[in-house]
DNA sequence: GTCTATAGCCGGATAGAC
DNA sequence: GTCTATCCGGCTATAGAC
């Protein structure tokens, strides 16, 4: 393995763990094996280096994420939000595929980013990626025509808020699960759970 | 005022917008406009400054949480799940009498403490106000007894999630709502949305 | 491309004068 | 209780040998 994916894979388990101020280049370039001075001389930055890793994974992420649910508008006449929000089911796991731990990594990654570093991520991540959002919206119209487009932005967000901070947490509910009820659970489980309880609130009524 | 409130007031304000990792001594103290000493004399450490902050709002919030709570549990047979998240919203909205913006910084400060810090803060709040969790589960079995105590853990989580990570970004969130709808909101406006959200979340249907 | 060494700055914390 | 001065380690980043 290089130096560039060693470096790039450690920052993830770091990043994803502690945040981004968090986490020193010592810490990465000491997990990763590396000399020290390998991140500027491969990523520039401290911060370039965490652009490279949202980089790698949403590469992968939007085409099938929008693939996905260009399927749903092309075939669906009026689909259920279920089936809406089942579309990101298949395109989050199969990180894993990726990378060990990469769909909660990723998730992980996306709640840091936007709170971590004044929001320099969000702002990357929305002028970079806008396909994911707009066909999203798109998809969410179809199967609930009453909601405006504040609507759905604001229930977006709060959809958003609810799979960032479950999987920031994965472990740790992972953790309770089995100890509480004796659940063994993976990250699967915990996405399957999410997707009733965020179709619900997408599908709420609309108070006027 | 005296300088311990002024380093809280201080802290308050960088922790929320910047994290605990993110925040140094050195800006708290400067805007604080005290010695940098004087954290360390008043507070001892910047963890124990930390959970000084956080008691700050907990001691208020809690027992106001407990009764209000409480009373829905006492006098009613079967409160809708609206209902009961409505039973946040007075105590979290009379954090505002306490200081400016208390509301919105008291639920940052409640998000980066759990991705900050590796759940040190976590483990504090869970350990030192459990009643606000067995009051809340409580009056959701009252709402909606079919859900296993299992499902409202999972449910009571995503909910925190939609909460805390919809405030941490509630600056953002005002803003776009003003450029791209028009609409001036406050944060008494977004808690009004979120209800109708999380309660419809809560109240999906069970998946067996 | 990878290393050592170090610059230069910032971090939390403390000693000790007042 | 508040100040200055400082310790000492950690930080990102870079220069320069190999």
């Amino acid at each position: 393995m290089d130096t560039k994916t060693r470096i790039l894979n450690a920052a993830e388990l770091l990043f994803a763990d502690k945040g981004f101020s968090g986490t020193s280049l010592r810490e990465i370039t000491s997990i990763a094996e590396v000399n020290l001075a390998a991140v500027n001389y491969h990523f520039g930055s401290k911060k370039e280096l965490i652009k490279a890793l949202m980089k790698r994974y949403l590469d992968v992420l939007a085409p099938s994420l929008i693939t996905s649910l260009s399927d749903i508008l092309e075939n669906t006449d009026k689909p259920s939000l279920e089936q809406v929000f089942s579309a990101f089911v298949e395109p989050l796991l199969s990180l894993n595929k990726l990378h060990e731990n990469g769909t909660s990594n990723f998730l992980q990654l996306l709640g840091h980013s936007y709170t971590d570093s004044q929001g320099f991520l969000r702002w990357f991540i929305t002028n970079n990626y806008p396909g994911i959002i707009d066909n999203f919206t798109a998809a969410v119209h179809k199967a609930y025509p009453e909601l405006t487009s504040e609507d759905i932005f604001w229930r977006l967000h709060f959809t958003m808020g609810t799979a960032v901070f479950t999987m920031s947490s994965t472990e740790a509910l992972i953790d309770i699960a089995s100890n509480d009820f004796g659940l063994k659970l993976d990250v699967a489980d915990v996405i399957k759970r999410i997707i009733p309880y965020v179709a619900a609130g997408v599908g709420a009524p609309i108070a006027r």
